[in-house]
DNA sequence: CATTAAGTCTATAAAATTTGTAGGTTTTAT
DNA sequence: ATAAAACCTACAAATTTTATAGACTTAATG
């Protein structure tokens, strides 16, 4: 399951999305829009824009606003950023790859194949879909 | 990714099914063998027992043993019995299914497709991958 | 039929993670 | 100079996961 951290995520993005004609856009506005605990979307807004997504301005009529295309941020960097591993074993994992402690040999682990299977097919997806398909269907 | 109690149990599910013809088999051996807390397994095991995938004897000689095929047991089954709700979001999810609070809309959900995808993709998986195909890697 | 070895059950404790808060610092418009 | 906003670090609270404790039931066996 999705964190809330990824899922406010989502929530900011999408708003900044639609509002990106009207500029800087405050914390506070997003956050009383989703019911957002201000000071809990700053961290995350903060790290959206350490990587890239965003960027601010400070002090009076300050704020956020995307400078990125939408089609240029995929729900898969997005997840991993906020969330971590998008695998569901560390084994598998292209990002936060660790052996997995219970294993003593991946390599004939039952687990790990299917494992990249499903890695495999969600981020076939998760890859392809950005923030411009949510936006859309919106 | 999966939770630990989840890992045990394919790993308790591996073993029995790897010493099928021997009858009951302790806790005690697989948590030995696989370095899991005896008390913990045992929660799990009883869970596994509950939910009709394993048999179980009391008192002196007893133990526990499948009482269903390996292709019988479907990975996605003890996914959910052991962590929950495969999907990423509660509101795509078809064992658990619950409106997100955030989103006040459900259907004009930007992510909702596209974890309904996600989901889709997934089961496809681990609904057709059984016991039998991770003892056969194994 | 007493003893011992096993699973069953419920409750609780400890650890880890996620979610949220506090409060000061820096920057900028006016 | 002031006020409004993002920035930053640390901490606190809540929740979830992992693990433990201990009493109870059942069955084999000498």
């Amino acid at each position: 399951m999705l964190s809330k951290k990824t899922k406010y995520a989502f929530h900011a993005l999408t708003y900044l999305g639609k509002h990106k004609d009207k500029g800087a856009i405050l914390i506070q506005e997003i956050s009383e829009k989703h019911g957002i605990s201000h000071k809990f979307l700053e961290n995350i807004l903060l790290e959206l824009k350490k990587a890239g997504f965003l960027g601010s301005k400070k002090g009076k009529g300050g704020g956020y606003y995307l400078i990125k295309e939408p089609t240029e941020i995929p729900l898969s960097r997005i997840i991993r950023l906020l969330d971590g591993p998008i695998a569901l074993l560390p084994c598998v994992s292209l990002n936060y790859y660790e052996p997995c402690d219970e294993c003593e040999n991946q390599a004939q682990c039952g687990l790990n194949r299917v494992m990249i299977k499903v890695r495999d097919e969600t981020l076939k997806i998760l890859e392809m879909k950005t923030l411009k398909d949510i936006l859309e269907n919106e």
